[in-house]
DNA sequence: CTATCTGATAATTCATAGTTATTAAATACT
DNA sequence: AGTATTTAATAACTATGAATTATCAGATAG
């Protein structure tokens, strides 16, 4: 009759939203198909409104139903996040900070913003993951992060944007490559080579600049090669398949034959900014954008 | 034993946490007082935190249960929000739609057709598209595009066809041409002029109807050039490389050295229609037809 | 035309939220 | 001090409704 939503109905709905099969839904629940199907329809009705079309054999979810899923999603990693940080603050520690970051902040920012961290505030937890920017945009949305490490010049509305470290590029070139450091003199001395870039959809703000970086020298270069790992990359120009240009930064922690040659003179830089959500409610993530913005 | 969080428990937390006060709270939730005594109880245990402090006489919110509260007041708040929105889109009230137009049907109906969407549908957000006919179908069907605004007879299976707008044909001749609007009689005065028309995968409709518009008055047209652009047609027209046959509402809205005779006499009509995907699942579409149905 | 999927329905069981009745402890008042 | 009145917690019970089993009807595939 008069019945609420409970946080039942949404893990269930997510279920069913995932699979898109009330059977497989009800398998991964570990409860009965009818049992789903009884709570499914219940939820439609105390929400007034169709969340699933079933045509039998198929499942579809409702333009609504596909906004509840984002919200659905959003609510209860915001949940869990918050379990989380109630038994840390009940247990007398802080709280939980989850940063994500490109592979290339990995060199610089990111191992210093966490020996800061460590220092100041020794009980905070910190969980750290390796994703493109895309991912942690839509991660931190649903709020699954916290804190990103992006190279983007424009985030969604909601989000807050503010570079952290500026770097040059560097052109990577194979050892044993014709060109030394002392003959460079501009890279159009490499415009017939084959390059290798990261994937557009990996960084489209590096791969706009690096093709920038050709343009402004007045060549348009002939990409053989995308990669989303700088390993990869590096990998491929060792082998001779290609030369790259990527942040200087990346020169560090790597174990390749391949040599770097700073372009110091070009305009371009590789710049890293800090993204979060304006209305996060993690307490933590005040004081690690404070301590970042010191450093 | 192996309980779950529900929000249930949330609500029951919130009224503990403002009333302070066990029997208070209960009579604000219409339960009995034990009953919410064990509710929270079992909340505590299944979060493995205290939230309250009970020393008999006084009940007081430990520093988890004080941050547990703000996150508690913004998820139901936030959900309350969702249940709204969802609503709304269930209605059809919020949400997107997508529509495809030929660039002659700029002139009339799409601009009336946002307007009174924005007035009625405040919430709704448009993304327009001009595209050809064949590029408009094939974007319907795969589910690319909500509307479409085509001119022709016919559309594959599973798809509407609504005509909205029936238009004269206009003959479009450079500004100095010979022939004048009071001199004019019949289209057989320009039996000879060179034609220029839309191309015919871009509008076959279009083009089987100014073909048959020359047969009824005997003579077939010499084509010299086919154009997918109005804009380009009329340029083409001005620059004396032939004449055209267009719909007339194309005359507004291009600042042209050209002249326009309407051909009131002749049958043909130049016929807009709307085409959409009969199961198309968009509620904000079935809005946008009736919205144009009364127009 | 049968076999095998799908999700929905119906009847039933069973877990548990919520009930009433009661208790123990703390304060307030003679 | 002793009684009255308050508090939340506990115990025993009830009744709501979530979840189960059994079954059905429609769709698809072989």
């Amino acid at each position: 009759m008069n019945y609420q939503i409970e946080l039942r109905h949404f893990i269930y709905f997510l279920a069913v939203a995932e699979e898109l099969h009330y059977r497989k839904a009800a398998e991964k629940l570990f409860i009965s198909q009818p049992g789903l199907s009884t709570q499914i329809k219940q939820m439609e009705g105390i929400l007034q409104t169709q969340l699933f079309i079933r045509d039998k054999k198929k499942v579809r979810l409702t333009p609504a139903g596909d906004f509840l899923k984002g919200e659905v999603e959003f609510i209860l990693n915001h949940l869990e996040q918050t379990k989380k940080q109630l038994k840390l603050i009940g247990e007398g520690h802080l709280g939980e900070i989850r940063i994500g970051f490109l592979g290339s902040a990995m060199q610089n920012v990111i191992p210093n913003l966490l020996l800061d961290l460590k220092e100041k505030f020794p009980f905070i937890h910190t969980s750290l993951e390796e994703l493109s920017n895309k991912a942690q945009i839509s991660a931190i949305l649903r709020d699954k992060l916290d804190l990103g490490f992006v190279r983007l010049s424009r985030v969604p509305k909601g989000l807050k944007l503010k570079p952290v470290f500026e770097d040059t590029f560097s052109l990577v070139l194979p050892a044993d490559h014709i060109l030394n450091e002392k003959d460079f003199k501009s890279i159009n001395q490499v415009a017939t080579d084959d390059f290798i870039l990261f994937s557009q959809d990996y960084s489209p703000q590096y791969y706009d600049t690096v093709l920038s970086i050709c343009e402004d020298a007045g060549f348009s270069p002939n990409v053989s090669h995308k990669s989303v790992h700088a390993q990869t990359v590096f990998k491929l120009v060792e082998n001779k398949l290609g030369i790259a240009i990527v942040p200087t930064a990346l020169q560090y922690g790597f174990q390749m034959k391949v040599k770097f040659i700073e372009l110091k003179k070009i305009k371009q830089r590789a710049i890293l900014s800090m993204v979060w959500k304006e209305d996060n409610r993690n307490p933590v993530l005040q004081n690690c954008i404070d301590l970042l913005l010191k450093l």
